[in-house]
RNA sequence: GUGGGUAUAGUUCAGAUGGUUAGAAUGCCAGAUUGUGGCUCUGGAGGUCGUGGGUUCAAAUCCCAUUACCCACCCCA
């Protein structure tokens, strides 16, 4: 038997009715926010990723899905969904369109190779979100609160914002060499990991889970201490929009994104109830990367928001997705003529509008109605030769057992099955 | 990449110290007076016990390997 690759999920039929409901959520937000949707690619040139997510990332130097296609050129299934985005924007020339642009994605396919665990596939989906061309905080601010709205929505509860700021290019190097001078006195006391951790990018010591690390830590410069004029007041202006929203957030000096590409600020969204990859949502600002890709130097900002997390956070907490509508009427069938008779009355009923099924497998007429039981069938119909010959049929309600005598025509039956 | 746990019908699980044709519940299919569901009763199908080796007269059970899943690190959504 051959088995779905290891870290890959199928949707069952039976649930992707909870995919479409958030999925119809995020699209319903984000119109109103003012975006529209953008789609790209699966793969793309390696190249992309490089540039874009930043080659001393773990995201590319290990877990990249990378081929040579038959033409030789290398290829990289996406790894995340921002970068793809960014192609496209500079590709089609839309930086000459009216500014900002706002686009968001749905179901975005992301591949990385993890081990897996609760909440880590090697195959995930992304809902996410791109502002470009606007500098102000108040399209982080707009991005996480579009974020804490779909959250709100869905009924999903119990989640940390956490913000913080990474600085700029400006400022950034300042705080690294403060760090490290910090670090310094301690070096032969950091893991192992942080001392190659101190010389590639010393604020991930921050992030370090080690108890040791973090005792080290704990008193370490903070850098929001360091930013620079401008850092600092888009800092302010963020935090003076979230104040606004009466949004409640907690400043986390150590958040550290995974991807090279951020500047100033940063935020992750976190759930306590799926275990310990507890981040459904996580953004920033990236004012770098269009220009780095290759496009004309212009601000962006954005988050990717895990779809398998949000799901496993809204099953753990009881959250009750709606079901898909009953059928409203199962046409029963027994013998040839009466069984394309009931196919072609169902086939009416379906154009004007009903939810309706019949039988395509000759089974007795019990069966049939155990069938349209399991269906959640409010009406049942049974077409036979006695129906053929008088023209009537008795359309039979499920929970109550009644039956009402009606023509055996698509108009007579509809109106013994609407729907009050 | 590192460490720990698990693997038996479609599903959820029983199967003490190895010992006849591997069980239950649920689901599926079919019957309980000839064309009517849910409740009940009866019957049926469905497993080479994850896979490959080994120990033994004998392995679902013990040993080794492998794969997948679960949990944690790392990292991220």
């Amino acid at each position: 038997m051959i088995q779905a690759l290891k870290g890959t999920k199928d949707v069952l039929p039976q649930d992707s009715y909870k995919w479409q409901y958030i999925e119809w959520h995020m699209r319903e937000i984000c119109e109103r926010y003012g975006l529209r949707e953008g789609r790209t690619p699966v793969f793309e040139h390696t190249e992309l990723f490089l540039r874009g997510v930043g080659d001393t990332t773990d995201i590319v130097q290990k877990e990249m899905y990378t081929f040579d296609d038959k033409g030789g050129n290398s290829i990289t299934l996406k790894p995340e969904g921002t970068a793809g985005i960014v192609r496209m924007f500079i590709e089609n020339g839309l930086y000459n369109g009216p500014q900002p642009t706002k686009m968001y994605y749905v179901y975005c396919p992301v591949f990385r190779y993890e081990n897996t665990q609760t909440g880590r596939l090697r195959e995930h989906h992304q809902f996410g979100v791109e502002i470009f061309g606007a500098q102000r905080a108040s399209a982080d601010a707009e991005c996480i609160m579009l974020a804490l709205e779909l959250f709100e929505k869905v009924g999903v509860r119990d989640l940390a914002l956490r913000i913080n700021s990474i600085g700029c290019p400006a400022c950034r190097p300042n705080y690294h060499a403060t760090l490290r001078a910090y670090l310094k006195d301690q070096y032969n006391s950091l893991c192992d990991m942080c001392k190659t951790r101190f010389e590639k990018n010393p604020l991930r010591v921050l992030d370090c889970k080690e108890s040791h690390c973090r005792d080290i830590v704990k008193n370490a410069p903070v850098i929001l201490d360091y930013l620079c004029g401008g850092c600092g007041a888009h800092m302010d202006e963020l935090k003076r929009c979230l104040d606004m929203m009466r949004v409640k957030y907690d400043i986390d000096p150590f958040i550290v994104r995974g991807l090279d590409y951020y500047t100033k600020t940063v935020f992750e969204i976190i759930s306590t109830h799926i275990g310990a990859q507890g981040t459904v949502c996580g953004g920033g600002r990236y004012d770098g990367l269009i220009e780095t890709v290759g496009g004309p130097g212009m601000p962006g900002v954005g988050f990717g928001l895990g779809m398998e997390r949000l799901l496993l956070t809204a099953q753990n907490q009881g959250v009750r997705i709606p079901e898909p509508p009953a059928f409203d009427l199962f046409v029963a069938s027994v013998g040839e003529e009466a069984h394309v008779r009931a196919f072609w009355l169902a086939m009416q009923l379906r154009e004007a509008g009903y939810r309706v099924e019949c039988d395509h497998t000759e089974r007795s007429v019990k069966a049939q109605m155990k069938y349209a039981n399991k269906l959640r069938a409010l009406h049942v119909a049974v077409i036979g030769e006695d129906e053929l010959r008088a023209g009537v049929v008795n359309v039979k309600t499920m929970e109550t057992g009644e039956e009402k005598e009606t023509s055996l025509n698509a108009p007579a039956m509809a109106a013994a099955i609407k729907r009050g």
